[in-house]
DNA sequence: TCTTGACTCTATAGTTACTATAGAGTTTAA
DNA sequence: TTAAACTCTATAGTAACTATAGAGTCAAGA
């Protein structure tokens, strides 16, 4: 399989495959006759691997320590559970975050009651004053 | 006053303060005589309204939008409101999709039941196979 | 006055995770 | 054979910073 196909087949583009490649998170593949990669089912499918965890916000060192964790069938999983559990509490507060950005800008919405003039408008005016 | 204490009274960091200078966000300040920049109390105002708008998780360009209705104090203020209305949108629909993200995460978290070998670890297996 | 540590400067490069593009080589189907 | 599609490497750019090197300035204390 070429890398057009494997980008195709794995919904991650060929540059992306090649940067993957270049920080080691996916093996060097074959070369053909005119060197293009050649890409078996194993790295394929280590590459829908990583897109499952990128599908899943995890950060391309997160994918990494999950990959070495994984290529050693006897390590303990704890640290997989354990890495899971921090994405978890990460994503918790992110939502948290983005809650009270909306409560924010739902206020700051309410300040412009029509259409004014820039110099009337009660959204520049929130932004501008201390709070 | 100085860069120094600028960056403390502001929040933002001596760098990100050049830094927004060189990308036209702030303007050019004048400089003692030992070519220190010296910031006044509009400039200063200034980055207070970028830093607002930054804690709203505007993105640099909007925030250059806004104050440049800002300055034009006759312009329409409708563009502000749709502005804000559109980043209220985006931080809408990031919710949901942070919502959907943890309800994956807490399902993957039950894979796994018992501290495992990595080879039996059930998040690894969910992040293996195909879905 | 001298010294020294804090502050400031510019230039440059790095972070994260890509993305684009140039110029050149390879492949494939008509 | 030809031409379009594909692939290659190298390099630079994106957004929004952040760090660092080497040099200059300032201010307080001895």
């Amino acid at each position: 399989m070429k890398i057009g196909e494997l980008a195709r087949r794995s919904g991650c583009s060929i540059q992306t495959i090649r940067y993957y490649e270049k920080l080691k998170l996916l093996p060097i593949p074959s070369r053909s006759e005119g060197n293009f990669r050649l890409y078996d089912i194993k790295i394929f499918e280590q590459l829908k691997f990583i897109k499952r965890c990128k599908d899943l916000d995890l950060t391309l060192d997160e994918i990494r320590k999950l990959l070495s964790i994984k290529s050693e069938p006897n390590q303990e999983c704890d640290d997989v559970n354990r890495l899971i559990e921090r994405h978890l509490e990460r994503v918790e507060f992110k939502i948290a975050e983005f809650r009270q950005l909306r409560a924010q800008l739902i206020s700051l919405r309410q300040a412009c009651s029509e259409n004014n003039k820039a110099v009337d408008c009660g959204i520049l005016k929130q932004l501008t004053k201390d709070s």
